[in-house]
DNA sequence: CGTAAGGTTGAATTTGCTCAATCTCGGTGG
DNA sequence: CCACCGAGATTGAGCAAATTCAACCTTACG
């Protein structure tokens, strides 16, 4: 195990961005696993005992082909599980790392495997959050296929912005999110400097706020514009 | 309900391509629904009590943007449910619809919706498939973020190849997909011109063979070259 | 035989990429 | 305190991939 996976008992939560308290999942993790920036976690082999809930921090989920083009295929904010292979099929998921520092909670398969007796709340979170994901797939690939690059950061800056104020972070009007501009491009399916050159525009449009390691929404309703965004998709019933 | 969708009395069913026998999810279907090619079935309003397992011929999940811009997101096939979200959130899915004649088996909400008493091969069937749902989505993305045209067009030959003789269908080394080009284009994130002419292109390497509405592999082996294919994230324990 | 949907082609253009150099700035060791 | 270092950001030039537009061809089919 790297030393940057420091376990953290759970009695001694570290300072973080808090859930919604009646949510299941919370309230299923059984201890806390603080992780570094930019690492992979495969936490375990070939038959994961634990599922991760994201606490604190930014995951993603991403692939590297042969020839080292990487694009990032899932982001995942506070309140996801972000293992939901390991937990429903015994597997361990590939490809997960984390974007910034995370605390991770961990939630043992047997509280999630879809058996008789699951906690329903649970059970219909697990649902509640495939839906979602899917969907947000989905609007990734409406992106990638039929959008350009400037729609494409502003949708993803709305979207995140969404989930984020979804699960009580980020503030209403101008949040930020902190990733480099190579990370900003593997999500988006662009090269580091279009996505320079595209950020120079919309700062120069009044847009967003672009610092190193930076991006700040400005105006949430001009880019909501810009991107075409409608957040319908990210909410179910 | 438009004239192009007929019920089948499911003691009738109409010569179809055949499923696994013990599919949980074939066992559920209580009738059969016809739908002509390239028709959109937001088959309910606002709470669907059916779920539709596709029997015959292929889906799709497809966006259409403003400005006419057409993303195809999903392409299902015979063995997959398509409106999943309709089951588990009763909410009625938008934006499916038939690219071939399809025929579709009713499969009541009750039978799948995630309560106590659920025959648990059905359970985890639709588990299985949603993993293998999310699998397909994130590969799509890696092709539409970094994959160029003529990687995208050989992935999805191959992967197409490959689920549909996972349930049976499709020659193993020269299968047909019936699509329009500009249908491939909108999978691809592409233009119809571009698909034409990497599909030539293609051709003359003696990849691909093309006709109208028609493309056939050759060589699959080749192609999985071509593509980079490797269809591990198809297959789920 | 006429028509319409789908396919093909070429030219001009746009969008985004690669490569390579340069800049900035926070942190670090001396 | 300060020069240095490296990650990340920025810039320009040239290039490649894919698009748009518009015309034209082919074929199935009524």
């Amino acid at each position: 195990m790297p030393t940057s996976h420091h376990v953290v008992p759970a009695f001694a939560r570290s300072p973080r961005l808090k859930l919604d308290g009646a949510d299941p999942l919370g309230a299923a993790v059984v201890r806390e696993l603080s992780v570094d920036a930019r690492q992979e976690f495969v936490l375990q082999d070939d038959a994961p005992q634990m599922a991760h809930l994201v606490l604190e921090g930014l995951g993603c989920r991403h692939r590297i082909l042969a020839d080292g083009r990487r694009q990032i295929t899932a982001i995942q904010v506070p309140g996801d599980v972000c293992d939901l292979e390991a937990a429903m099929a015994g597997r361990a998921d590939k490809g997960l790392m984390t974007l910034t520092r995370c605390i991770l909670g961990e939630i043992p398969r047997a509280r999630l495997d879809d058996v008789d007796g699951i906690d329903p709340g649970v059970r219909r979170a697990l649902w509640r959050q495939t839906l979602r994901d899917q969907a947000i797939a989905r609007e990734w690939l409406v992106g990638l296929g039929r959008r350009d690059a400037r729609e494409r950061l502003a949708h993803l800056l709305c979207e995140t912005g969404w989930r984020l104020r979804r699960v009580g972070l980020g503030e209403n009007d101008g949040f930020g999110l902190n990733l480099t501009q190579a990370e900003f491009a593997d999500i988006l399916g662009l090269s580091a400097v279009h996505v320079n050159r595209i950020m120079q525009q919309m700062r120069q449009e009044g847009l967003i706020e672009v610092g190193t390691k930076t991006v700040r929404v400005v105006s949430r309703e001009r880019l909501e514009r810009a991107a075409g965004f409608d957040p319908t998709y990210l909410d179910l019933p």
